[in-house]
DNA sequence: TTTGTTGCAAAACGTTTGCAGCCTC
DNA sequence: GAGGCTGCAAACGTTTTGCAACAAA
């Protein structure tokens, strides 16, 4: 069993050629599961939320989501920084804080976990994956902890930077 | 070698019997140099921002820090900021961001590595150790980045915040 | 003397809140 | 029909910025 009790994580066990359509639609039961278990209510706005998001790849933060989906949807600033404290709760979305810039949001819909590297002259966040890091900290229990995810942050300086600062 | 060129990690080794003064010193040390080499001024308000650190322990944000000095010294809020940016560049201190809060942060004077326990219940923050993965981690190489220092968040359910939302 | 650094206050920024009206249940 | 949820805009709190005065080099 892992001490990690995330909806997400096993809902989509790994699977790299899980077709797109497959996930949505995995990720809207889970939606669906999660509002209806905590007499939520299901409105259109969450579900649109929860697409566009899946539409998408990578890192986004509230305001570029809510850009974004201007236009195709109408959604509220408000409505989407709710939908993303829900979509965070049901564990269909992971939550960072990098700098001390906005908040950055993923989808937790591949069965990719994986950790950051942050460069400290730049700003950039690059992704990396180490199973063995994972794995190490994935094992790890506590006595009155409940873990859902985790965010391991590896702050440095990137190569251009090194070099930047090597010059002056 | 240790892929962690940390000057704090390196200048602090183990010791649990270290004096307080003598880390106060030896960070005051570190500082100059970091200066020094950056061709910085060695303003006095810099060193009382670090010396106010020192004396303190655990985590600390800006405001209150910047409140705990005042009478003691005198030291304007943006002062406060600029100087916890060069002893976060200088690694003597390490920056979180936890929840949506303003950012914490915490002196790197002692060995004690930690990582966080972060509760999406009421928003606490545990710490705990781990050399297992604590040596996982710095063990990693890049061939781009030169790591820094790190910071590894769970986020999950205090026991408290578990059992109210069973009763729920 | 030069110019990096300071204090102050105003501005910026991401996020939260209050409220009237809407729509799910 | 009740009240949870929405959009809107104003408010909030942290952090950054602009600028004149100061002081380290």
């Amino acid at each position: 069993m892992c001490g990690f009790a995330c909806l997400a994580w096993a809902m989509f066990p790994h699977d790299t050629g899980m077709k797109e359509e497959y996930a949505l639609e995995k990720a809207k039961e889970a939606l669906t599961k999660f509002l209806q278990e905590n007499h939520l209510r299901k409105t259109p706005e969450r579900y649109a939320v929860l697409e566009r998001i899946w539409r998408s790849e990578g890192h986004f933060n509230a305001e570029s989501l809510y850009r974004d989906m201007q236009g195709e949807y109408r959604v509220s600033r408000a409505t989407v920084y709710n939908t993303l404290e829900l979509l965070l709760q049901s564990h269909l979305v992971v939550k960072h804080q990098f700098g001390q810039q906005e908040a950055q949001y993923e989808k937790v819909a591949t069965d990719k976990v994986h950790h950051h590297l942050v460069c400290t002259g730049c700003g950039k966040v690059k992704e990396f994956s180490d199973k063995h890091i994972r794995t190490t900290i994935q094992a790890r229990r506590f006595a009155y902890f409940e873990p859902g995810y985790y965010t391991l942050c590896i702050y440095g300086l990137c190569s251009k930077c090194k070099q930047k600062r090597r010059k002056q």
